[in-house]
DNA sequence: GAACATGGCTTGCATGTTTAAGTAACGACG
DNA sequence: CGTCGTTACTTAAACATGCAAGCCATGTTC
């Protein structure tokens, strides 16, 4: 039963500024997503995700994996896009255990003409308050909390590009 | 019809890894709430607000402002904690329209119990990684972004303490 | 080649959240 | 005073999410 190392003031504004972030920013893209294109944050990334793979399919794990999400969201996600007529499923030939998830020519004409407005709004809300400089350390400074946090994840650069 | 501005892989790369951050860091506190003490982050946060607030108590709607969350939800959550004994809610004696919370006395042990644990995580998972000055930048950033979110938020340090 | 173990995905159930409708209290106007 | 409009909150229904159990395909063991 230790005296606990409490946060001081600086830290504690730090906290509050960062917590005020956790909940209005995915808050604020959902709701653009939401407005202009009837689809949740996840459902874009889960469509953009789909859009950059080979052959625009990939494994549900892998693709939940990618969207940060657990495996039955993803495939409850997938359902709804499914049912739109923007994804549509399979099981992989050369394991039919695998499920692939394909993104079908609507579903890409979809992520092309929701896309301009995603970015705009990331653009708008992340990048264009900040300076070049801001955005790497906000890079860096991101990384090593995900370190912290999960100790497994990979965070560098090397996961392919999606947005 | 322009041509948007997209991201350049620099930028990417910050998107990337600041998503990531977004949905594990709240993921994280969160199971650590959940499992030492069984409540959530929201729960926390609405009975940590309730311990700073004078005489231990608060409107709903200032409550529901200050957790960051719509006011059927806090009316909720006040619900799940009222039938465990940890906050009773009473009429605004001064304007019968406003609902009061207040912290019972079985409330603030709770918070004093559980406030170590958290605060502990916090500090590991956000302040342990980072330098002293990586931590002032995240917050400028962290300001920035929420003002180009909601330019009618009022993110400088005027907020009272809760944590 | 038949039983079993493994791993990937889906479904059912319990819970929490959002949106919209409903209730209650206050103030203003005639 | 009585009605109207507004404000603060609660309740109801639709929906999304996590967890646990079930299902199916594969690979392994004997």
């Amino acid at each position: 039963m230790e005296e606990p190392r409490w946060l001081d003031a600086e830290e504690l504004q730090t906290w509050y500024t960062l917590a005020g972030l956790l909940v209005r920013l995915p808050s604020a893209l959902d709701a653009q997503l939401q407005r202009d294109a009837g689809i949740s944050l996840f459902e874009y990334q889960t469509m953009a995700s789909l859009s950059e793979a080979p052959e625009r399919s990939m494994r549900m794990s892998h693709l939940a994996m990618l969207a940060e999400g657990s495996l039955p969201r993803m495939s409850q996600a997938v359902g709804r896009l499914e049912k739109r007529g923007w994804v549509r499923r399979t099981p992989d030939p050369t394991d039919g255990r695998f499920t692939l998830a394909i993104l079908t020519e609507a579903g890409w004409e979809k992520v092309r003409e929701t896309a301009p407005g995603h970015v705009e709004a990331t653009r708008t809300y992340v990048f264009d308050p900040l300076t070049r400089a801001q955005a790497r350390q906000l890079t860096e400074i991101s990384r090593r909390i995900l370190r912290a946090v999960d100790p497994e994840s990979r965070c560098p650069g090397e996961r392919p590009a999606i947005d």
